[in-house]
DNA sequence: CAGTGAGCGAGCTTCCGCTTGACTT
């Protein structure tokens, strides 16, 4: 008889609680929620008091019949689910589903996965709680019932397959609002004056630069001033000088680790949640989807004992970081290495880069203060009321920058500022170097993935175990895209006073050229204004902060839950029916101006296939033409030449093999049609100008690889053949796909060895224990 | 993949949050 079952959510917490706790206890994890409501429809009973439909998941079918068996076995079921919201409710899904008997049950908590937490975890076991898990239903079912009464309205209304819901539709908002922002922006320009200070000192002439304490308006202005300088004479005013510290950034929650990681290592937000999960799996970092900054008083007393050891006691400074963020729950620790003595790992070079920064930040969170000396030297105008300024900066002690330096988003933000050299109050100073340089004001940024995660974080929107799935659904969605922006070369002016000469002179610089940045599409900007317009209340920015008030106040007993989802649900639901009977199609279109050849309108919106371009009016007699608008165009920006180019395909271009060679462009791109056979158009050609013989190149080639792909068919099993793909050759059968052996040459495959290696194949199956990642589709 | 766009109507799409698994070559 088994004596304890203690069930945590992930199997790689199971293995190591299993080591601390002995034979007594066997440790089996439930892979996250078991039951999830019902997809077939709403899910949600509204006639009954919002009754939820629950489901066990698919995919957890195995897991739950384990569980059940092991349960029914043991003398006590230990429920060790995460302390927030939905692990409590993971823990009460687990005694419904595994049908516990109530006095079996002890439900227990920890933070950390030190074996004195779970000793004494065990020792205080409590029972589930009620409120706290009939508050993870009303977030449950408020975001069923959001999302899947919104997304029907846009399938019916916008087009099929688009989707909104409590938080992607805010992370569509912020991007979709930010490229307006971009788009109304107005750079403001003013001249920065900075002068080039000659300082002697006993190792010779050093240079000082200073900046002018206003900056002016307008050329002639600064050129005033510079004018005025010719017979100015300098003097130190004064010399000030204090001291300043800067402190270590506290340990990586995910969203931070997404954010540096981007920075500072080019990571997208889903790469480096699949490299921390591989150093998870390998018990290299602790849990890395957490919202808490906390480390345990294990890894404290590790990270000092460390830092002595490397750095001297002097740079130890032990430090309780608490969170400030919205919605925090905190069941886990911060994001730290396993082992603080462990400075490399073993791995693969993605590995060993994330490990690094997540060391470094650790250990720099437990060390001292850096202490700077700031002097600031003011420098009159024997002619002018303005001061020159220059600052300078000594670091007298390095303490935790010795290991790590937080990176910003803001690029212009890193200011150099060094030592200045030893200078008297009162002492003349000469420059024959002023500059007055024309300064724009900064444009807005556009988001990246990890900016857009910090943005979401504040808001209180989204948790650590959705930030990367809300990127990729928005992308999948084609409401926004990540992509580079060109940017533009602007002209500025600069007036040089040198050894008494004054000179204009004009340069160029790029601004606004922005990499891997996330830009809204057409349907993202067209789906936000129709939310916008209708449903302002949900994309509100403060929606899911009040209604997490709600969900608080169900937590602790004060509200019942369904009564929150009912006063939310009825006018909600009155919105969704007031939008259904009171509006039109909303596609967004836009008048582009009149097709000189026939006199007719023409339009761009969304279709049901995506942004088009129309030709005639959709009541005309003349049914109107259509054209999909390829990816290099956008409804915004389009314009009529462009568009009217558009209706030339598709086209015969010319004749092969006595039959016509027609392109166009397609759901999947340009292509070529020949004897009802399409050809796809590779990036580099252009459609409109495509030539017949490239068209005839293109088609041979497609015909080659198509004979060399087939390389043996058998007459007595024509499900199987040896192919070649993508990756090389394989084996084809039915459906499925087999490997072929490295020393094994394909075109001497028989049909009994390939049979063979498909029975092999299968067998190996279900113990191999390769990882695959699933492909982006 | 399949190269559409009216309207009909079938049947499909969809949320957020907790986990890892899967298959491919």
């Amino acid at each position: 008889m088994l004596k304890n079952l203690v069930i945590v959510e992930s199997p790689a917490k199971a293995r190591t609680i299993e080591g601390f706790l002995g034979k007594d206890f066997l440790v089996k994890s439930s892979f996250g929620h078991v039951r999830d409501l019902s997809k077939k429809a709403l899910g949600v009973d509204i006639e009954k008091g919002f009754l939820p439909l629950y489901e066990i998941s698919s995919d957890k079918k195995k897991v739950v019949t384990d569980l059940r068996k092991l349960s029914k076995d043991a003398e006590t079921v230990w429920l060790a689910t995460d302390e927030d919201r939905e692990g409590e409710a993971i823990s009460w899904h687990l005694a419904e589903t595994l049908d516990l008997e109530e006095k079996k049950i002890r439900r227990i908590v920890f933070h950390e996965i030190t074996k004195n937490a779970i000793l004494s975890a065990i020792e205080h076991p409590r029972s589930i709680d009620r409120n706290l898990v009939m508050a993870q239903q009303a977030r449950r079912v408020l975001d069923r019932l959001v999302g899947f009464e919104l997304s029907p309205l846009l399938w019916k209304k916008v087009k099929p397959a688009l989707s909104a819901g409590r938080v992607q539709s805010v992370a569509v908002r912020l991007i979709v609002e930010r490229e307006e922002e971009i788009r109304q922006f107005k750079a403001q320009s003013a001249f920065k004056v900075t002068a080039d200070f000659q300082v002697d000192t006993p190792d010779g002439p050093v240079v000082v630069e200073a900046e002018l304490s206003r900056k002016f308006d307008n050329k002639e202005e600064a050129r005033q001033f510079l004018e005025a300088c010719r017979e100015a004479k300098y003097r130190v005013a004064s010399i000030e000088t204090k001291p300043a510290k800067k402190s270590p950034a506290p340990p990586f929650t995910t969203s931070t680790l997404q954010q540096e990681a981007s920075r500072k290592l080019g990571f997208s937000v889903s790469k480096t949640m699949l490299v921390a999960q591989q150093l998870y799996e390998s018990g290299k970092i602790t849990y890395m989807r957490t919202d808490s900054v906390n480390l345990s008083n294990l890894a404290l007393g590790m990270a000092k004992e460390e830092i002595t050891g490397t750095y001297g006691a002097n740079y130890v400074k032990t430090r309780k970081y608490t969170t400030r963020s919205k919605g925090a729950q905190e069941a886990h620790e911060a994001i730290r290495p396993t082992y603080m003595n462990q400075a490399q790992i073993e791995g693969d070079v993605s590995q060993q880069r994330l490990y690094d920064l997540i060391w470094k930040r650790t250990i720099a969170s437990q060390m001292a203060d850096a202490l700077l000396e700031k002097t600031t030297v003011t420098i009159d105008i024997s002619n002018s009321t303005e001061k020159f300024i220059a600052r300078g900066e000594v670091i007298r002690f390095d303490g935790f920058l010795k290991v790590y330096k937080e990176s910003t988003d803001d690029e212009d933000s890193e200011e150099k500022e060094d030592l200045l050299p030893p200078m008297q109050q009162g002492q003349e100073m000469h420059t024959d170097d002023i500059k007055a340089t024309q300064r724009f004001t900064v444009i807005p940024f556009r988001y990246t993935e990890a900016s857009l995660v910090k943005k979401l974080e504040e808001l209180g929107i989204g948790r650590p175990s959705t930030y990367a799935p809300t990127i990729s659904t928005i992308q999948k969605r084609e409401y926004v895209l990540k992509g580079d922006k060109e940017g533009f070369k602007r002209d500025y002016v600069i007036l040089s006073l040198k050894k008494n000469q004054l000179k204009e002179s004009v340069k160029t610089e790029k601004v606004g050229y922005e990499k891997a940045k996330l830009i809204p599409t057409d349907i993202g900007i067209l789906v936000n204004r129709f939310l916008m317009q209708f449903f302002e209340n949900i994309v509100d920015y403060n929606f899911t902060a009040s209604v997490e008030e709600e969900f608080d106040k169900i937590a602790d007993g004060k509200r019942v839950w369904h009564e929150v989802i009912r006063d939310f649900y009825h006018p909600f639901h009155q919105q969704i029916e007031n939008t259904q009977t009171g509006t039109t199609k909303f596609t967004g279109e836009k008048l582009l101006g009149v097709d000189p050849e026939s006199g007719r309108n023409v339009f761009v919106k969304i279709g049901k296939y995506g942004p088009m371009v129309q030709l005639g009016d959709t009541e005309s007699e003349d049914k109107p033409r259509f054209a999909r608008l390829g990816k290099e165009f956008t409804i915004e920006t389009i314009r009529l030449d462009q568009a009217l180019e558009l209706f030339k395909l598709p086209k015969v271009i010319g004749d092969f093999e006595n039959e016509d060679v027609t392109i166009g462009v397609g759901r999947f791109g340009p292509y070529i049609r020949h004897k009802g056979i399409f050809y796809s158009l590779p990036k580099t050609d252009d459609p409109h100008s495509i030539l017949l013989a490239r068209a005839v190149e293109i088609i041979a080639e497609k015909r080659e690889a198509n004979e060399k792909k087939v390389i043996k068919e058998f007459a007595e099993d024509t499900g199987i053949r040896v192919l070649n793909g993508r990756y090389g050759p394989y084996i084809q059968s039915g459906k499925n796909n087999y490997k072929i052996p490295r020393n094994v040459k394909p075109e001497l495959l028989s049909l009994d060895d390939c049979r063979k290696i498909i029975a092999e194949a299968g067998e190996t199956k279900n113990n191999s224990s390769r990882r695959f990642i699933r492909k982006k589709s």
